[in-house]
DNA sequence: CAAACATATGAACATATATTCATATGTACA
DNA sequence: TGTACATATGAATATATGTTCATATGTTTG
């Protein structure tokens, strides 16, 4: 079977909306230290050396895909991976990039 | 250690690159043929319903970033998953977005 | 309750990216 | 060797995407 049906199209397609929510060089800094720590909006932006804007507006997409949670503490919002697969995915692909 | 350092962040550029590169709807899709069988440009074009000249300039950027490989056999070129990580990192993708 | 702090959000702009069209390159075969 | 077939490629265009700027929302504390 060579064509492509509609089911395998839609998982496609939300497959590619997921490896390239993790293409961006700033969203995979923040998925990078999420991958380590937790870390609150302001702290994350110091880190990555990006506006408080610019970060939030990354969290917003990283958000709508699934790819981080968050809760409130006080005046910051700490943002952490939402799960571990999203970790074994960006491991996977740091080293298979770092042997390339 | 909250910061990312040169190394890290050479790493992450890479990954984003890659991540990126398997973020089309057309590339990913090409991906998924390649990892059932090897295809020629013209076939790969009617299998997932794209113009010739799309899916070359497609391969090309699957090229560049090692993703797939190609030989000549007569007229055509036949193209297939550069390795198995590729293959895995895909299907864990799809995996992923499978069970959200 | 006002001021300060932390984050989110909309609009505008600049840049990146994918597709199309036209055409070039390379191969086979009559 | 000329014609058909397969693929690649450059330029142009349309669209998607990221960042900035200004400002809104929400929270704490004096």
């Amino acid at each position: 079977m060579d064509n492509i049906n509609h089911d395998d199209d839609y998982l496609l397609q939300k497959a590619a909306m997921f490896f390239s929510v993790l293409g961006d060089t700033g969203r995979i800094k923040i998925i990078k230290i999420l991958s380590e720590e937790e870390m609150c909006v302001s702290d994350l932006a110091e880190a990555i050396e990006a506006s408080q804007s610019a970060v939030s507006h990354q969290l917003s997409i990283l958000k709508q895909n699934d790819i981080v949670k968050y809760r409130r503490e006080g005046k910051n919002i700490i943002y952490s991976l939402d799960d571990d697969h999203v970790q074994d995915i960006f491991k996977i692909g740091l080293e298979h990039v770092k042997h390339k």
